[in-house]
DNA sequence: TTTGTTTTCACGGAAAACCGTGATAATTAG
DNA sequence: CTAATTATCACGGTTTTCCGTGAAAACAAA
């Protein structure tokens, strides 16, 4: 008799999270060894017992503390022997892709049924990556649309000024704020405002709000 | 012995509805006749089976076609003796409030464990309502957050100019477009920085799009 | 008809934003 | 190890916003 899979299952919403347990449970094959509400927590464990074989990490995309992109992101770098498949509710291409460069072994919506999540378990655990039909194609139609927005991409230190200006904080309450000259807020300031094709204030602002950069 | 409850879910994320269903299938007093992914697909049932019993509908709030709130609504109003329970991925004070006033049975978010969720079933089957403490608080400050907001009333013209104010118009622009004098834009500017209780123009800019006033 | 709201206009000064035109490290990517 | 990007700072000038303090006319509501 084979040793049944170790897999590990993250996500923040308990009900979903004893779901997925409840499905799996029925599974022989499958040694469900931890459930956990943050990435961290899957992070510490993994880390600790490293002598305990875990072959599988099913996360769902957003956490607090640390989401599934990032969960991805280190698991690769660190333990690049353990499998992923990331659940989402929603279709992102953005992070799809992603996710796809961060070598994740697969993803599935939410929408899935059932037979598609054991199915995608079973490739993944079979050394086959699975990315369902569906997010196939909205990759596809993403690589298309990429194209006509030509996605400005914003520092850290630009996107936490942005964030401050839009917040109605002067240059000098910024430059107070993050221990900077005046100067260099002004400086980034007139970046953002011609990066970002906007004519003032105004156009920050809306930019911020629109982008959901604020809260 | 007594009969099983029988109850129906509804959640337009199968894999959710799984999860629920691996859940509640354990139970033994409990028994799922339905699980469907849209509203109307309940009230189809439901309305053609007039002989089934039907004790208890546990819904999402997020559904295509017909939402949970919706669902509520007309459960409630057609087939008054059948409890009704909302499960939701926000704590949506508003939504939680409407649900109350249409005599939902219970809340809970999907944050809840699995031992909450069955102590939610249990009360409702048992004749009482389940709502959270957690969901009790949000709807405590929600009722005063409502009454500190005395909704801020803008005229025609405010409205207008603040529009073309978060459209990064400068005032003498807005004037010349209005055929007004500078002074009286900015006497609008004033007004309207005073009146929403912000600072300057980000914080002008932020409400008009937060409140949807542009496009 | 008096009271309140809305719309319009005016001035002066202070503060902040905007613009051009730089430059020097530090960090990161190829 | 270069090349590119990012992060930092500087100055002077112009434009715009912000603030206080008004006020008159039009209109609606009580």
């Amino acid at each position: 008799m084979k040793t049944p899979f170790s897999i590990i299952i993250a996500d923040d919403h308990a009900m979903f999270l004893d779901g997925l347990t409840s499905i799996l449970a029925e599974e022989k094959s499958i040694n469900i060894i931890l459930t956990a509400k943050t990435g961290t927590q899957v992070l510490k464990y993994i880390r600790i017992n490293t002598d305990q074989k875990v072959d599988l990490v099913i996360t769902d995309i957003n956490m607090p503390e640390m989401d599934g992109v990032e969960l991805n992101a280190v698991i690769k770098e660190e333990f690049p022997h353990i499998k992923t498949l990331v659940v989402s509710m929603l279709e992102d291409a953005k992070k799809i892709k992603t996710l796809t460069e961060a070598n994740a072994n697969g993803y599935i919506s939410k929408n899935a049924e059932k037979t598609e999540l054991l199915k995608a378990i079973k490739s993944i655990l079979g050394g086959q990556n699975y990315f369902s039909p569906h997010i196939k194609q909205i990759l596809m139609e993403a690589m298309f649309s990429a194209k006509s927005e030509p996605e400005i991409s914003l520092s850290k230190r630009e996107t936490e000024v942005l964030k401050l200006i839009a917040q109605e904080y002067t240059t000098q309450e910024i430059a107070d704020q993050l221990f900077l000259s005046k100067h260099t807020i002004e400086s980034y300031r007139k970046n953002l405002i011609s990066k970002l094709g906007v004519r003032n204030l105004a156009g920050l602002t809306r930019y911020a709000v629109e982008k959901g950069m604020l809260k």
